[in-house]
DNA sequence: CCTAGAAAGATATGA
DNA sequence: TCATATCTTTCTAGG
């Protein structure tokens, strides 16, 4: 069986039907596709090539890898259409999409536990089509061995905590994970007094202050400081 | 540091060299090179779309395949070429290609312990020393598990707590902006208490216990799963 | 994702 | 204690 996400395309829906595929649409939280049969539950996210370049470039793509790989142990990223077309229509460096490559293979799983994103790259959206078919077929078969149980490291919430500390202003990824080293909940975090924030390496006094303002609210706060207006 | 099968061309040696990289040059059992740095040890097989076609119809690369995961938690194929060429010099079917690609993907990880086998698609030679490059920066970066930088502009307070929000397990960007329409500081959302969460549109109670459970730490939550109490 | 550069802040040093 | 120089981090812009 075979789950598609109402925001697909009818046309694929009625290819597959034809493919004598047991189809039914839904609205989905994760993936586009999600291909069930006997205990396997994969799911498949379809991309343009220029939406997996643009996605690359606005940092959707990690969020995604990392939604995938934390909930389900194997997955799959479809990208139809020539990458390298899209790259030069977006004006996106050959070295930017290699790092990126580099980047979400490496991150979405190596040394834990997490589930891992296979991505391919796929021409037509015919291409689409039988994938998804030769997927589901081979899964019947049970030509498969048995899909890795995932266990969510600790890590998880430490990595969400650090992504949250770093949307206040002011505060990178580097200062985030030394206030995570403190503060291990966003309510210490809250109730700590200013001269205590300022003990963290790395934030001194005026920082601080703009944490807290951040936090509580305060008196509205000049981003970055220079405000022409 | 990167080793360097001997039967690998003499022109990527010197152009890694340039690139400031330490490579010795060496007869390797499994792949042609093995980069390492710190803790890490990862194999990296180089194919032509050619003979990556090629080693599909014959099945040498499942055999490869096998190897490289029961060797190594974390390996690569670069496939460099253009794979619909080589199908169409080959006569190899687009069907044969897509059931055999699954097939790889499906076999190659799953179960147990064994490690995963990442395929890479460059067009040409020199984004493979730009692969090797940027695969030997990353790891002597350590940026390996880390999460992706977010780069939003945080031009104003409500993006930035949108950004913040959405950062919690469980929170997209949809509910987050719903959050910020009732919880205009973080210290707000701190202090309510559960009930007061659930009667954001679009959470409910599961959602709620769990918001509150990462804010304030509470039990060890299974992110995406379902939670005991 | 990348690069590069600007701007802001933290820190060390010396008087 | 306070200025000044230096290093680090964040943020912005453009591809």
């Amino acid at each position: 069986m075979i789950l598609m996400d109402t925001n697909e395309p009818e046309w694929i829906y009625s290819k597959l039907h034809e493919q004598g595929l047991k189809v039914i649409r839904k609205k989905l939280e994760i993936a586009d596709y999600i291909v069930k049969v006997h205990e396997y539950v994969i799911p498949v996210e379809r991309k343009t090539s220029n939406d997996y370049v643009a996605s690359i470039m606005d940092g959707r793509l990690f969020k995604q890898l990392f939604e995938l790989s934390t909930n389900y142990p194997f997955s799959y990223i479809v990208v139809v259409g020539i990458i390298s077309e899209a790259l030069m229509d977006r004006g996106f460096s050959r070295r930017a999409f290699i790092s990126s490559l580099i980047g979400s293979s490496l991150k979405r799983s190596p040394y834990g536990c997490r589930g891992q994103v296979v991505t391919i790259n796929l021409e037509t959206d015919y291409d689409f089509i039988l994938f998804l078919y030769f997927l589901h077929r081979k899964l019947m078969e049970g030509d498969v061995e048995r899909l890795p149980r995932i266990n969510v490291r600790k890590r998880d919430r430490k990595e969400a905590l650090i992504m949250m500390y770093s949307c206040i202003p002011g505060v990178g990824v580097d200062r985030a994970r030394k206030l995570v080293e403190v503060f291990d909940t966003p309510e210490k975090l809250i109730r700590a007094p200013i001269y205590q924030i300022m003990r963290v390496e790395g934030i001194g006094e005026k920082l601080a202050y703009k944490i807290y303002r951040f936090l509580h609210g305060g008196v509205e706060d000049e981003i970055g400081g220079t405000t022409t207006r």
